[in-house]
Order: structure tokens, then C-alpha cells, then sequence
DNA sequence: ATTAGCACTCACTTAGTAAGAGTGCTAATA
DNA sequence: TATTAGCACTCTTACTAAGTGAGTGCTAAT
């Protein structure tokens, strides 16, 4: 009787196939996310760079569903990649690097920074939108981050008699602006001066650490100056109230739709939770949110939201002054086509790196 | 044998239906409104309301159906009403001043407006969200028309050497904001004298208008005023060149997902024409744009749109100044809930005319 | 004018069957 | 010993047939 070879071998250590193995696994896991089927042995031996018969490669197989590498939807279907394959794939069988972007799909790219207009809101608009298109899946895009962004300068523009439009633009390029109401009885003048005080302490600083600043420095000096302070500290309050969560930093979802193209969501209630997930945005950044700068993959319940258990999503970080200040991401079914997104993934966050910098610089 | 009542006597004359046939219709619609099933004679014949037999209540029904206010989905269905039937309904049966809106809703409505943060877009992504809760059905809403936007105030802020951001306000809060690269070797001089010259002659104009203004009144001052008058206009054609274009009110789509839980939506084709008619902006202005002031209603095929052909959107118009300038609208199938509809849309189109007038003022 | 009665239609459900893809095991082979 | 051919077995999917039930339209009675 037949035993595991790897298991006789004493191979089964995580992360150590065989040449054949590897061969094997790799093409189910490229089978399979090309055609959406299970993918039996007689399939898989017709490919011209096996050498192997298709019970040869029954056995492998049922060594690597055994090590929990391969899935077996039921017992007369061919075999899928599980969670832990698709991971070993990602990890060891593929080569972003080697994968060749076409030249229209480059310059689709390129495209989006040569716009006359270069409003960076617009840009990650577009890439959004762009980014869905060349890849057939749903794309995520985290804006420059709060956590390194700093105030450049506040400005005031009155817009009615107990109104005011404030102005904070950051030295990413943000422009926040909120309208105020302000109290009856403060003149304009006073505005004006409270405003000027506030340029000349906060330019410069983060705007996480604003609030903490404020509250550490600025109060004191504060009551100092100001006759009426606690007037313009109800201001000030109102100014900043909302500004350090990091409810701040945008997300852009682009071609939401593409999800329905895949074959694995053409169950209702599935689609139900993905478009409803959409919806709430602060789940949709715990789900970009990487851990380390660079390309990072997460492979469904690797990406810890029931909703996303069979998803996986690709995210990769531009940065400015080598600080990571934002997330571009691809969202798509774990049965992805990893390396293309990898790769297309590398080519964007470098040109986001580039304009971002180009923009602070 | 038995002829059709209607055509005995004369009254197939459009929009006139004896009270009984009212009566049908309506218990129809209503019905169907609430079930989303056929319903045949046995069911409407046990309304406590109606004091007929299903025979006699099958009898209408032919004729209704005969008339085209009815269909009939196969033989031995009950009846559904048609867009004809439901543009009856709307127009003759359904009285929404009537209808009584509960504390709750309308608790959840004003609250929108009493946030401490009135900046306007937080306003309508808000009442997006709110909106399409209360009423389980897509919201759409558009913003400020630009068609109504004058200019107030134009503001510099350097960024960078060949880089400002220039900031526009306009009169009903709205602030746009473009990062512009100028060209090597013009003095930041030069631009701020620039900037005054447009504060002074363009303050107050309509935005759809800045630009013929630009070309027929400003250029000629132009070239007297500045040495390099070539440099400026291109500056300046840079800074309004997609302003003039409606792209500009951005729209608000909120509770995309309630569609998904419509069972005309259950399948998924139309599923995805729907999702991606979301992603295309401009069709979706085009879906919602109002001819006419107030409350308008366009039932299925009367949107004009393939995708939208049994879906319904009301909409409601906000004004200021008695000016249209945007439209709240709902988005959901034919068998929609017209009356709490269009009452819950009065509401909030006052309030949002009174919004808009406060900040306006 | 209205209604009871009845034959008829048609979608929907359930059960049963056949086809096909792929497996695991055994025995033969290099 | 590693590989492969052969074969019985499993399980999904597609298809067909029969049965059920809701609702109709027509006829005849009230």
C-alpha cells in the first residue's frame, strides 16, 4: 500500500515540497485561477511541461490535500487551492518581477499623472477608477495619511454675517475646509487676530499632534492674549474637533462591479455583504490597512472580516521621504491572479511615491 | 356576453375610471406595492374595503387590463399593475400630504441639520445615508447646481517653488480647490497681482459664465495691464478650464445595497447594469435631473434609460431665493412606495431650501 | 348587474433517471 | 521502487415527468 511520499520522506515541514509538488501545486493554483473549475489530474497532465501520468499526479495531489495545501469541493471533483496553497503559491512559486505588463496598460497608467490638472483628489479618483479597469477587480485607495500630514497654513473667508469658511491646507496638498458658525459678538478683527496667532504656532505641525499641542502650549499663551479666551477657545475647539481621527483619510472604491464578474459571487447574499461592506467605510480601511511598507497580501480569513473569508486583497504603500503615507489596494476573490496584480500594484505605488514627492518637494 | 363596462359606456377616455375601478387599481398597486406579487380577484375580494365578489372584481380586472393599467404575468397569475397603472395611481390615487411620518423619521432627519458641522457636504453625504435608511431604497442626491454658483473670492497659497493651490469660493459654501504648476520664472509678484485683478472684476459672476466673461471682457484689460499678459492667460485658462462643466455638482449615492433587497432585483444581470449605472456619474445626473421645480415622479421607461425601465425615481428640487439649485432623489423599483416617498422627499427639500438659504444669507 | 360554479392554464416543486467528470485502489510494468 | 493502466465507485449536474395549486375566463343562475 501506498503511503505519503512526504510523509515517508519526513518532508511534510511547512514550506518544503517537492520539485514535483511544487510543479503540481502550482499548476492547480494557476488552473484554477483562470478558469474558476476544479481542475482533475487528466488536466493537469495534458499541460506540455508534465511529464507525469495522470495517476502520478493523483497521488501528489492527495498528499498535497492531505498537507492542506489542495481542497476537494467533493469527492468526484478535481482539486482547488486552499487558503494555505494560495499562500504558498504567493509565497514561493510566483515571480511578480518576471511578469510582463503590457505597454497599453503602462500607459494607461502614466496617463494619470500627466493631467494638466493635478489636484491630487482627482488623481486618486482616476487611479481608482483606472486601476479596476486593468485588472478586472475592485480597487481601494487609502488618501495620504493624517498621521504624517501637517498643517502648512489656516486661512479665513467670511461668508455671512455669522458664518465663516476656514481654510487648513496641509503640506500634502490637502485642503480641508469646514464652515463655522461663530457666536454673536465676535468681530471680525478678533477673528483676524485669533487666526494670525494660530498661523504663527501651529504651521508645521501634524495635524494628529494639533489637538495635544493646543491643549499642552497654546491655552496658556493663549489666555495671555485674548481678553475674551474662552470665546476663542470654543473656536478653536470647533476648528479642530474632528480632525485627528483619521476618519480623515479618504477612501476611493473603484469598479465595485468587477465583483460581480467573478463566478464565486454569483450568490446573492454574498454580493449583499461585499457592496454593504463598501458601504462602511471604516471597515473597508481596517481591510487596507497594512502592517509594513511595501507590497503585502492577505488571503482570506488572513484578512480577518467574516464577509472577506473568501477575498483576498493586495496592498501596496507610496511614500514620501520614505514614510509611508497612504494605501493603494486590489480587492478581488482569493482565486486572484496574484503576480499580475503584484506587479501592476509596484508600478502604481512607485508613481504615487514619485507625485506625492513632487508635490511636497 | 358580457362586454367591457368601460367601453359599454364610452369611458375608455384616459384617466377616467368609474369609482370602483379606482378602487381596484389602487387595491392592486397598494397590493403589489406591499408584496411584490401578482394578485389575483379571491385576494382583493377579502378586503374588508370592497363589497364585491371576485367574479365581479375579474370582470374589472379584464378590463383594467384591457385598458393597460393591469398586466398579467401569465395566464393563471394574478395582476401586477403596469407603468400606465402606476403613472394612474400617482396621478389620481395616492394622496401623500396625507400620509403621517413618523417621529422617528423625522427625529432622524432634523438631526442631520442640527450637527455642530454645517460644512454642506458633510450635510448631504449624511442625509444620503439617512435618507436611503428611512426609506430602504437608493438615495441620489445633487449637489448645489453650479448653474446658480457665483464666484466670491479667489485665494492663493503657495505650495511649493512651481506650485500653488488656488482656492475657490463661491456663495453657497462651496470651496474648490486645484493645485496648478506654474511656469519657471514667474514671480510670485506676478501671480498675486494677478489674483487681485480677477478678485476685482470677477467676484460676484456665475460660474457657468466665467469663462465667456474671461474672453470677452477680461482679456482686452489684460493685455493692457500685465507686460506678459501670454503667461497669465494661460495661467488663468488652466484654473477654469472644467469649472463651466456640470461635472462639477458632484452627486451623492447612499444605500446602494437597498436595491439588493428588492426581489425584482434578484437576479443578477440586472443586479449588475444597475451597480454599474452607479459607477457612471453623469448618467446618473442625467437619471435625476428634474424638468421642473418641486416633486417630480418618472416611472420606468419614462427615465429614459434601458438599465432603469422598471425602476422608479422621484425626485425633489431645493432652492434658494426660489432658484432651483439641487435635487434630492430616490432611486428604487416601479413598485416603489410613492406616497411615503414623495411625502418624506417634501420634507427634506424644505429643509434643505432652508439649509441652503441660512448659509446663503 | 352580480355571482356561483367549473373546466382550464401555467408556473413551480419534487422525484427519478442518465450522463459525465474525477477519484482511489489494485495490479501490472519499467 | 516509482510509475502507470485499468476499473469500480462517487457525486454533481442536466433533464424529464408527474403532481400541486393559484388564478383565470366563461356560462348559467340569481
Amino acid at each position: 500500500m501506498r503511503l505519503s511520499y512526504s510523509l515517508l520522506l519526513g518532508l511534510e515541514v511547512d514550506g518544503v515540497l517537492s520539485e514535483r509538488q511544487k510543479l503540481i501545486l502550482s499548476a492547480v493554483v494557476d488552473n484554477y485561477i483562470q478558469s474558476a473549475e476544479p481542475i482533475g489530474s487528466r488536466s493537469i497532465a495534458k499541460r506540455n511541461d508534465i511529464g507525469f501520468s495522470p495517476a502520478t499526479i493523483r497521488n501528489e495531489m492527495a498528499d498535497l490535500e492531505e498537507m492542506g495545501f489542495l481542497i476537494q469541493p467533493h469527492t468526484s471533483a478535481g482539486r482547488i487551492p486552499s487558503n494555505k496553497g494560495y499562500r504558498y503559491y504567493v509565497d514561493h512559486l510566483i515571480n511578480p518581477q518576471g511578469i510582463k505588463i503590457s505597454k497599453d496598460v503602462l500607459n494607461n497608467i502614466r496617463k494619470i499623472f500627466t493631467e494638466q490638472f493635478n489636484e491630487f483628489e482627482q488623481v486618486i479618483e482616476q487611479t481608482a477608477t483606472i486601476l479596476s479597469e486593468i485588472t478586472n477587480y475592485t480597487s481601494i485607495i487609502l488618501g495620504p495619511e493624517i498621521f504624517n500630514t501637517k498643517l502648512k497654513h489656516i486661512q479665513i473667508i467670511p461668508l455671512a454675517d455669522n458664518s465663516i469658511i476656514v481654510i487648513l491646507v496641509t503640506n500634502t496638498g490637502k485642503v480641508e475646509h469646514k464652515t463655522l458658525t461663530i457666536p454673536k459678538g465676535v468681530s471680525s478683527d478678533e477673528i483676524e487676530r485669533l487666526v494670525n496667532f494660530l498661523n504663527s504656532k501651529l504651521v508645521g505641525v501634524p495635524l494628529y499632534q494639533l489637538k495635544s499641542k493646543i491643549k499642552s502650549e497654546i491655552y496658556q499663551e493663549f489666555i495671555t492674549n485674548f481678553n475674551n479666551y474662552e470665546r476663542s477657545m470654543a473656536i478653536i475647539d470647533q476648528l479642530f474637533i474632528d480632525l485627528d481621527q483619521d476618519s480623515d483619510n479618504k477612501v476611493y472604491v473603484g469598479g465595485a462591479t468587477n465583483i460581480l464578474n467573478q463566478p464565486e459571487f454569483n450568490d446573492l447574499e454574498i454580493i449583499k455583504d461585499i457592496f454593504s461592506l463598501f458601504e462602511r467605510t471604516d471597515e473597508v480601511k481596517q481591510l487596507i490597512k497594512p502592517n509594513n511598507k511595501g507590497i503585502e497580501v492577505r488571503i482570506g480569513t488572513e484578512n480577518n472580516l467574516e464577509t472577506a473569508s473568501n477575498c483576498s486583497v493586495i496592498t501596496a504603500t507610496y511614500e514620501v521621504d520614505g514614510e509611508s503615507i497612504g494605501t493603494i489596494g486590489i480587492f478581488g476573490p482569493t482565486r486572484m491572479n496574484y503576480s499580475r496584480v503584484i506587479r501592476i500594484l509596484e508600478y502604481l505605488a512607485d508613481d504615487f511615491t514619485q507625485f506625492f514627492t513632487r508635490l511636497y518637494k
